[in-house]
DNA sequence: CTGAAAGCGCTTACAG
DNA sequence: CTGAAAGCGCTTACAG
């Protein structure tokens, strides 16, 4: 790769001259920015942008990392959406990660090294360590879709989101109840099936609880875990009578649907996300405000990023779902 | 911000020796290693990477920019997740960048200032002009799902597509053929259109193809194209009595096979692209081989970032969708 | 174990 | 209109 030195060289002129008609020309000779250009083009010359930033002294990215565990996972893709319109909207771009099976200390080394102008983790634990690992790079960085004690975190409350499920099954007179989520049991999933099982044994403690859980491979197709769950439906419902189903997310529940589809008798499902079919499934489901939350994660990376004041007072934002009753 | 200097005026060292401190400390005395970062961490100094990188001579970003027209759109997410997997495999970043209603022009130029490694365009039709920039600047590149005569391109033959979808609904023996599209008429549509007309009159020149347009907003949901192309379809069959659907994409194909659940009778529905749902809803589509375009694309680029070469005689590749048939 | 100096590739006053 | 020089923040031989 040529450098801004074998153009000046080659054209006869002084790195001077080449910058200024890399810049456009102005106060330059016609023919002298003729020659250059003309050199330019022969060598392929393309600036270092490296060192042009470092000229400039302008040393920011505008670029925000975004690290999710799974790049297929659609939930997350919704969620990075969420952002990416506010990003762009306040000029600043995307940088996405998914981390998959590597170990995040790794990772977050390796990121550091990007010159991102801050990190969106979601869904992703970060230990003390990790934690500490960022705050002295002085980078701006938050945690979205679980709490963290040990930095900035936006969550939505999975128990009450399962409380919420509970409540419309039971408002709606299902007595049987089951609870079908994955069997990589996630801290989620816990959340939402302790507030489920709370609520239920609290306003009537005779409900009998059902749980099946599907192994996910997120590798295969949906539809064969959407097949599962709706088999699990369906014997649920023959051996046991099962009528009110609270599903771990809506990709399960539309196995749901389709078992509903097949019976006779109405049955409850719930679902868990809101993704964008479920409207047209009119699935009904725990809505996660992630507008929100994707919004306020900009809000505070871009404050962090202007005042840089390394504080040791996190903030740990609780956000409510939302019950959506649509027709199931 | 504190830089180098700023730590070892207040260390009492040499900018060499908080270097190697920030190296690790390898060849520094305890007591040194200690102050300089302690010095460091009073401060919060985090090293400049752009600096670093150039110091380093490692002038890669190892980070591969892929621009999509919308980033809300699920088929585009499709290719950018196969992309991505691909990119990862090989040690490569992804940088994301959705173009909405923004000039090319504009977005190039903003891009060739972010030091990617290379640019993979999705559905962007670039102008020669915009090409040039890029070779230029002797940056790797290529367009995605469309061809272009001026770079490297890959693409799935539409027009094939679309005589995919007539073939199929002719050997069911539907016999009143409509396509459902989209009012704004892409060059997409127009390819499949053709395909499918061009391919219904050679086979059965007396078929009669009725066309309706949907009017689709990026920014509402879902729900609301798939209940329009549901009614739609009710209405072509209930009026004209055609039984031979091709819509336009998966996604209003959908709102078919919620029409096909309110008749009794029997209709064809075919849709386009074969959304990771599609399977699981039973639909009857045309898939586009995006693994193999994804690992075209990222195996091109990565093999012109390493030769560097400035070629004039682009590469288009055309390939090959094929007929899923499932049971609509 | 430590520091002075050269260098990475560029920009921008400053002087002419 | 043009060039020599200093500077952006860092690393790395080299010498001591």
């Amino acid at each position: 790769m040529p450098n801004i030195y074998d153009i000046a060289k080659k054209a006869g002129v002084s790195i001077a001259t080449v910058s200024r008609v890399l810049k456009g020309g102005a106060n330059v000779k016609k023919e002298t920015y003729d020659k250059v250009m003309q050199v330019i083009e022969e060598l392929h010359y393309a600036p270092n942008n490296l060192a042009r930033k470092l000229a400039f002294k302008d040393f920011s990215s505008s670029t925000f990392g975004v690290i999710i565990p799974d790049i297929a996972h659609i939930f997350y893709q919704e969620i990075v959406r969420n952002i990416y319109n506010i990003l762009r909207k306040k000029n600043y771009n995307l940088f996405l990660f998914g981390i998959y099976f590597e170990e995040t200390e790794k990772i977050i080394q390796y990121l550091l090294k990007e010159n991102l102008s801050g990190l969106i983790f979601i869904n992703i634990p970060l230990s003390e360590m990790n934690c500490n690992l960022l705050h002295k790079q002085n980078i701006p960085f938050c945690v979205l879709e679980r709490p963290n004690p040990f930095c900035n975190s936006i969550y939505v409350d999975n128990y009450q989101g399962g409380a919420l499920a509970a409540q419309y099954l039971l408002s709606k007179g299902y007595k049987k109840i089951a609870f079908i989520g994955e069997t990589q049991n996630t801290w989620q999933q816990q959340q939402r099936l302790k507030g489920f099982k709370d609520f239920l044994c609290q306003h009537n403690p005779s409900v009998q609880i059902y749980e099946e859980y599907i192994d996910i491979n997120p590798s295969i197709d949906y539809a064969l875990h959407e097949e599962t769950a709706k088999k699990i439906t369906l014997k649920l419902h023959e051996q046991y009578n099962i009528d009110g189903f609270f599903f771990y997310c809506d990709e399960l529940a539309y196995g749901g649907i389709k078992a509903q589809s097949l019976l006779k008798k109405k049955i409850g499902i719930i679902g868990y996300d809101d993704l964008p079919f479920s409207s047209f499934f009119n699935l009904t489901t725990i809505h996660q405000p992630i507008e929100t939350m994707g919004a306020e994660a900009a809000r505070q990376l871009l404050h962090l990023l202007h005042t840089k004041k390394g504080s040791h007072s996190y903030i740990n934002i609780r956000l409510s779902p939302t019950l959506i009753i649509r027709n199931t």
